[in-house]
DNA sequence: TCTACAGTTCGAAAAATATCGAATTGTTAA
DNA sequence: TTAACAATTCGATATTTTTCGAACTGTAGA
């Protein structure tokens, strides 16, 4: 098992950091880490795409430095980088948490 | 003159402004704006691309609801939405100002 | 009215991205 | 060792985005 390459704090870029909240599903993915820790690759609430497409998306996440893998056995549980991220770009983390909530209230009134 | 559509601080969505910021030159654009008002198009200091490009580009940042336009003659003023953008994504305007800064401060060290 | 100017829109081409199925890697359990 | 499983990589295709020049719109001044 190679380690993936994971950028350093100081290293990110905001704009490749937009670039990759800037699909949907990846957006997804990234608010379901924001609200609640830890998950594999069956656990983001994300419809119809293949495997491969999602790893994809799992992918960009991680090169753009906004997720972190850790594996263990046959899965890879992923995991927003939550400190490096109010470190680098302070805001961003409270602004993801902030919009999942609101989906959630939007959805339900 | 018809008047652009200019969508209201609660009908944005995160992920579209971030696929708008996801790009080099627009992120140039709104760091420009939001660290020295308003400006038109030939006071952006983007390079080598032509007309028709950078009025695409602020088309997307227009319709994302990053900026808003003021017309005076001929002249197209674009300046940030800055109210709206810090009462639906607090911390946004705010990142992008700090990332201004911490560009030039890199740069020049 | 004519011309110049600032900017947008249109249409096409090039480049980048998203998507999938098949093949592959690595892990665990039978 | 074999099979099942989780996930990635590969190769191809489809879609989207970026980019440009040419044509167009609207404004101001000669």
């Amino acid at each position: 098992m190679k380690t993936p390459h994971i950028p350093a704090a100081a290293d990110l870029s905001l704009t490749v950091v937009c670039a990759a909240l800037g699909d949907p599903i990846r957006m997804k993915i990234v608010q379901c880490l924001a609200s609640s820790g830890e998950k594999n690759c069956s656990g983001f609430e994300v419809d119809h795409i293949s495997k491969s497409t999602l790893s994809h998306h799992i992918k960009i996440l991680r090169e753009a430095g906004l997720i972190r893998p850790r594996f263990q056995g046959k899965e890879h549980f992923y995991s927003l980088r939550t400190e490096e991220l109010n470190l680098r770009f302070p805001g961003l983390v409270d602004m993801l948490l902030t919009e999942n909530e609101r989906a959630k209230t939007v959805l339900s009134v």
